[in-house]
RNA sequence: UCCGGCGUAGCUCAGCUGGUAGAGCAGGUGGCUGUUAACCACCGGGUCGUGGGUUCGAGUCCCUCCGCCGGAGCCA
């Protein structure tokens, strides 16, 4: 397999001869010059068929080929900057492995739940091939960032009791005689208790949310990291947020460059973005930015998605809005220490009005407040057993956050909604494929 | 769950104030020596989402249900 041809590496190749094995993408005929546009997973490439120049089998073959058809070519390559990715194949020789049946998806315009069932072959087609592609190098940029930088891998369990930030929204399943088990919502809780141990820690994983939720920016089973820093305070938790983010953006960018020409995605706009210090504005001052814009909201009230647009219209980077009200926030986060009706936590919302990519806080260390705010959300006391025990040996002031990766994909894409973010997006009224 | 929109050929859609169904693409046949979702000609292709109602007559108007899309709530 060493020295297999793949069409990324055509220029390496040219005027070499080389066998590509592959599917038909497209294919034109201009009598006895016949053009097939060949996909192998790496990239794209023109084959050219000449009366004369190729076999008269292969020829023959051509006739027979229908889009997506799985082949063998061999030929020369050789630079031609009016084929797709800027080299093609003088056609020698044409081996057919398997002659498709009649393809659903065409090179056209498809409406999305036609597209959303046949997700198992849109993910073939050039535009989804780069998103893919692109969260596959975010995934591995996420990963060598943590490792780079001190965060030690702790896988958090799927399965879990009743333990979690809400209860209505989990997905539940039986489980032998304990009776229910949820899927969890967040490795969070367990991370807090890793902290303990490694100090800098971060999980990667699918959560799972049952929430009735339609709208571009949700799906009911999402991966998130999620990271967690002993003796670490809010605003240094916002630091490590930004710099996570310019980090694995860069990296991205930096890895993908013919992904983001694909997805007809501004590189040098995304990498502008991210550069520059984020804004960070506290909740109050988002409230009366948010009533400058005539945008209809009282203090005290969520910041939804088209709040979240507004706000990052106003910036040419991410923004920060921290200190939200105590009330609209998690149990396990922070008082603020002065002005107790607030929480310290952050949202960082993406630029484009691409809405909130992570939710970060500083956690309540001590055990009487903690205790005091699961009575006051009347949350079942007796599950939080081992997390209340966290703060009996040791208790440290520890921030922590949560990335969503799909939301982050979506934006760094620049894509409309996030069920193209992940290969199988699994939604409210959509489990197959 | 609530609000709004949409269900017509394999796909994307058009079809006006009701008169009995159309285009492009895909498929098939033929043509063409440089195409870029190639192009040109011809051919086949429909229980107009379901059930009911109004009417001489319903793709079109009314009601029911089903499915989908987006938004709200909730959140990553």
């Amino acid at each position: 397999m060493k020295d297999r041809f793949y069409i990324r590496d055509a220029p390496e190749y040219a005027g070499e001869s080389v066998t590509v094995r592959g599917w038909v993408y497209n294919k034109r005929s201009h009598g006895k010059v016949k053009f097939l546009i060949l996909r192998d997973g790496t990239g794209f490439m023109q084959a050219v068929l000449v009366e004369g120049e190729c076999t008269d089998e292969a020829l023959d073959l051509f006739g027979d080929l229908t889009q997506e058809s799985s082949v063998i070519a061999s030929g020369t390559i050789r630079k031609e900057p009016r084929a797709i990715g800027g080299y093609e194949m003088s056609l020698d020789t044409l081996e057919v492995v398997h002659i498709a049946e009649d393809y659903p998806i065409q090179p056209k315009e498809h409406g999305p739940e036609f597209l959303l069932d046949n997700r198992h072959l849109w993910l073939r087609s050039r535009r989804q091939w780069a998103i893919l592609r692109v969260r596959d190098a975010l995934v591995f940029s996420i990963r060598e960032y943590m490792r780079e930088n001190g965060f030690v891998l702790i896988d958090t369990p799927i399965l879990t009791g009743s333990i979690g930030e809400e209860s209505g929204t989990l997905f539940k399943t039986e489980y032998f005689d304990q009776g229910v088990a949820y899927l969890a919502q967040t490795g969070q809780l367990y991370l807090e208790a890793a902290i303990f141990s490694h100090n800098k820690v971060f999980d990667f994983g699918p959560t799972f949310r049952a929430e009735k939720s339609k709208t571009r920016r949700h799906l009911t089973e999402f991966w998130m990291v999620d990271a967690e820093v002993a003796f670490c305070d809010n605003y240094e938790n916002m630091d490590i947020q930004e710099d996570f983010i310019r980090a694995i953006v860069r990296k991205t960018v930096e890895r993908c460059p013919e992904e983001l020409e694909i997805l007809e995605r501004d590189a040098e706009k995304l990498v502008s973005e991210v550069e520059r210090p984020f804004a960070r504005i506290t909740y109050d001052e988002a409230i009366e930015l948010l009533k400058s814009k005539d945008f209809k909201v009282e203090w005290g009230s969520d910041i939804g998605g088209a709040a979240e647009t507004i706000i990052s219209e106003n910036y040419d980077t991410p923004v920060f809005v921290y200190n939200y009200p105590k009330k609209i926030k998690a149990f396990y986060m922070k008082e603020h220490p002065e002005r107790t009706e607030l929480s310290l936590c952050s949202d960082l919302i993406a630029p484009e009005g691409y809405g909130e990519i992570i939710g970060g806080s500083q956690r309540e260390e001590d055990i009487d407040k903690l205790l005091a705010r699961i009575r006051e959300e009347k949350l079942p006391e007796e599950a939080y057993g081992w997390y209340l025990d966290l703060r009996k040996f040791g208790s440290v002031p520890h921030s922590g956050f949560g990335l969503g990766v799909e939301r982050t994909v979506a934006w760094v894409c620049g894509i409309g909604h996030i069920r193209e973010a992940i290969p199988f997006p699994r939604m409210i009224y959509r489990l197959n494929p």
